[in-house]
DNA sequence: TTGAAAGCGCTAACAG
DNA sequence: CTGTTAGCGCTTTCAA
């Protein structure tokens, strides 16, 4: 059912039949709402199309995935992200759009979704220090708003973003108060943004009980499993001083992390603590709360809510300025932490 | 630039240049070339959505993910099949939409989705038990196919699906074979058609070896970290012989299930054994190599790309029958397992 | 081998 | 308040 054989099923033209649809106010209400019973009766739905053709507008919003090159990571918390910016786009009738990229590639799948007219603005993901993707939107001309930030764009740009840096402050105060002095990092790819301000946070955190960062305990690498095993692996082996706690910058990484642990044959909580990016760790409540983490599943999730909100907003209101939300890390109580044990 | 400009450019009709580009035989070799040309120089891309009209043809392929109304879970092994099926979609050409659905709205999206003429077919995620979106989409006349299987289903469909039965009977084998004979099992929602098929694995392994399935030690819920610290920490609380070896149907589920663990002060592959749904343990080989999951993320991703390739063979060729490929479980080096403890 | 013209399904001036 | 007409950018007869 098109908009032809429905306006010809009325008797009346196409150009009313559409501005009945569409909400426009100089149509009789008497008519308005036969075409509005007719429309639901036929299932009528307008080609999308066709629709987007002669409007202008796309109706869709993509979102480009970078795929690390050498690993071929989706990185996990996208499936979250996507969820809430899923809701937003279904209550205001945009489709998403979805492209999985090779980072290499990125520039020219911009360039195309541009080219082709396939939607009204991007979702950036991931963005590195300095990412040439955002000058690269503006120069095109296309809205974007940025999921993270990126330390060293000149021109503003819209952005959603989590306290990283306060939160491994928070959770790198937490095991220094439990009594931790050797608390080894496990970083993401400091090409990331959100790595360095993570990194900065845990270095503040030692910084303000006069403690230098050891670099023996720090690493930074793509947040896989296999990184998280060897990197304890080496740190529990290593000459000098064990690490008594670990804080992790992924899920992912601190499972890797507890098997080597176990395989030490080191207990959790007590010769070891580990603090990870972690979720639902609710049911875990003792009574204490505990500031742990950043991006839990739900903070991710209305993080996509508000992204797409702010993108929808750029694209219906092209003259409001660049939206910018920093979103406080959540609280979350848990971890697998105990007091650091003492030294004999 | 579009298509009008560049031929006026070249001083060509639209026609001819059209053809050229779309590869027709009817134009001269030279008129192709130089056309060609001019269309890199210019950075000519065809407007998709003025071409789909004209052709019928979206080329995009609906994905429609359900989110459970109850916990708003996206399942992780998401990302990497969207992963798969991206690149699929990026070499042929096509767009990948993508729309989030509560699970009680699902049959209007497929509704919509057709209606609106925005994909050529769509990947159906998640099936349930006689799953009723695989009918409706047969009845709509959508080319779809599956990512899974839907028990119960009369008319043949296509599907694409890891051997979910085999891989968990396996597990539960390599968990007998060390001597454990308390086996908990903590599987999925079993409205899902693959968490009935885990548990005929599981129950098929303890049968073979004359045992019989303990509903004491057998759950099914949607796979949260909470869920698995629950289940685990009553498990090893109740009355009668504790578990000694655990198999979870994720690995979300199982973080939770270790650190319930850790809380009773078990140790890992020693009191207790893990066997969980897993990846990249290849890090940890020591030698031996043992049976155990289904879907790792690279073999989810490669479930991705062939769901995605069966389904352009379905549009393109609507007359080739149903596509249907189980592929088997991978295996995989690793687990937290050791010999069953000797009871005392 | 090329071009003119119609049309995909819709919206948006412009008239009335 | 309603209708006529043109056109969004492309493909596809049909004719030359």
């Amino acid at each position: 059912m098109n908009l032809k054989e429905l306006s010809q099923k009325l008797g009346l033209s196409q150009t009313t039949v559409s501005r009945a649809l569409n909400g426009y106010p100089e149509v009789n209400e008497a008519t308005r709402a036969r075409v509005l019973d007719a429309a639901r009766r036929y299932h009528y739905r307008p080609n999308t199309r066709a629709k987007s053709l002669a409007t202008g507008r796309a109706m869709a919003i993509g979102h480009i995935i970078p795929i690390s090159t050498r690993h071929e990571i989706v990185n996990p918390v996208f499936s979250d992200f996507i969820a809430g910016a899923g809701e937003v786009y279904a209550r205001s009738g945009y489709d998403m759009l979805l492209s999985v990229v090779s980072d290499a590639a990125e520039e020219r799948a911009y360039r195309e979704l541009r080219a082709k007219g396939s939607v009204d603005g991007v979702i950036v993901h991931g963005p590195k220090l300095a990412d040439p993707r955002i000058p690269l939107l503006a120069g095109l001309d296309l809205p974007h708003v940025v999921h993270g930030r990126a330390t060293g764009t000149d021109a503003p740009y819209s952005w959603v973003d989590v306290n990283n840096r306060r939160a491994f402050q928070r959770a790198t105060e937490l095991l220094l108060d439990l009594g931790h002095r050797r608390i080894a990092f496990l970083n993401g790819l400091e090409t990331m943004d959100f790595a360095v301000r993570r990194r900065h946070g845990y270095e503040a955190a030692l910084a303000a009980r006069g403690l230098a960062a050891d670099p023996a305990l720090m690493r930074s690498e793509e947040m896989t499993e296999a990184y998280g095993y060897r990197s304890a692996r080496a740190m529990l082996a290593q000459a000098g001083p064990r690490p008594t706690a670990f804080l992790a910058s992924s899920l992912i990484t601190a499972i890797g992390l507890r098997r080597a642990i176990e395989e030490a044959g080191l207990r959790m909580g007590r010769d070891v603590s580990v603090v990870t990016h972690d979720d639902e760790l609710s049911y875990l409540a003792n009574g204490e709360e505990v500031p742990i983490f950043t991006a839990t599943r739900s903070s991710v999730r209305e993080a996509g809510r508000r992204a797409a909100a702010a993108l929808i907003g750029l694209i219906e209101a092209p003259d409001s300025g660049p939206a910018q939300d920093l979103m406080e890390a959540q609280l979350v109580i848990g971890g697998s932490t105990g007091p650091a044990p003492t030294e004999d």
